[in-house]
DNA sequence: ACCTGAACACCGTTCAAGT
DNA sequence: ACCTGAACACCGTTCAAGT
């Protein structure tokens, strides 16, 4: 005899988010999760195959939504204002998104182990802004290695910060000012590609010499 | 009265390393530890506060032998090859460390929370050659941000790697060169400091604008 | 068809009892 | 002084039994 469903995937990964925000990754078990959305533990076990389904299913939400807020912050001023400051404004979109849920970032950026990464979807929809801000400035041949190069460094430097791991004294924000002013400029600068003409360019004089 | 000791803090320590380089992090517990060193896991405590101080304690013991791996190859040729080649020098060792031995990598450089981080002295030891490299390139004063910059980028690129995170095809190892070819160039190219001549400049034309 | 209690194998950790 | 068995509180997960 069939009995209504008292939960749902929804329920069950908006609660894990809940979990995951106010008291972190240790925290989000199956026992929390199941006392929030009023259910025991393995009846949760029917909407998912196991936590680190769960944990993979929140990360790739988190990863799909801050895709959205990067998108709209770049096709918001795209055409008024140049590469180097769309690239800056992204920099700085994803930093405060970090300061501002420490522990959803890391599940995108900082995946503990394989089984929760989010899915590749997901994340290739969040770089998807940068990727065009890159080609833009770095022209079509240079943009996925342009884009990687960012990445690494603001995904690098945010897990540094949180991790605590800056310890020898000196400003923080300026030290990301400094490496993002940087970049942006290393990156435009290459020759016979003018940073806003880059559709443009022919695409025989490749410069990337390695 | 007294029995002697049939185990020691470095057996446990090393007993932990072996562990995690050949079966990963999960795999790292009291149990297993104290069976390869001969002993019941309660016995452990005697000697360790508790698994994250283990956990801390291998951290910072690989730590510390990466500083002393970097620091030999850069004295190893410090006063033959310019500054720019050795930071690219050091940027292939340590992703080379990472490709050797990426476990003990991520416990120095992907920390999975704050007590398992390994200690401020030995972080600082690793990232000492680095430091050096980055004064005579980018002028003292600098010199630390420009080390974060490329710690952030290195440590980044290779989380990401390691992590599974590049997926939209492209030769990675052409983005690392690309990256490092980059933020050398980048972070030489301060107005006012010569490259090779860093602590001959004038202290006060210091150009950082942010 | 969904939910549950009971159970299992595993953690880290504590502690009184042994030598 | 060190080691141990037993125990505790917690995990994730399975499954037969209920409705």
């Amino acid at each position: 005899m069939p009995t209504p469903a008292r939960t749902s995937l929804d329920d069950i990964v908006q609660a894990g988010r809940d979990i995951l925000a106010s008291d972190g990754l240790p925290a989000l078990t199956m026992q929390a999760v199941a006392d929030r959305v009023g259910v025991r533990a393995p009846s949760l076990y029917k909407r998912v195959r196991s936590r680190d389904d769960l944990v993979r299913l929140i990360a790739t939400t988190v990863a799909h939504e801050l895709g959205d807020q990067l998108e709209a912050l770049v096709s918001r001023d795209g055409a008024t204002s140049e590469a180097q400051a769309q690239l800056t404004e992204l920099a700085h979109a994803v930093r405060a998104f970090a300061y501002a849920c420490p522990d959803e970032y890391r599940l995108i950026f900082a995946p503990t182990c394989e089984t929760t990464r989010p899915e590749p979807e997901a994340l290739t929809h969040s770089v998807g802004p940068l990727l065009r801000i890159t080609t833009e400035l770095a022209g079509p041949d240079s943009a996925l290695d342009a884009a990687r190069t960012v990445t690494a460094w603001a995904t690098g430097f945010i897990g540094m910060e949180l991790a605590g791991a800056f310890r020898l004294g000196g400003d923080i924000d300026r030290a990301y000012e400094f490496g993002i002013t940087r970049l942006a400029a290393a990156l435009a600068s290459v020759p016979g590609t003018p940073s806003n003409q880059a559709m443009h360019r022919d695409p025989h004089d490749g410069p990337d010499h390695d």
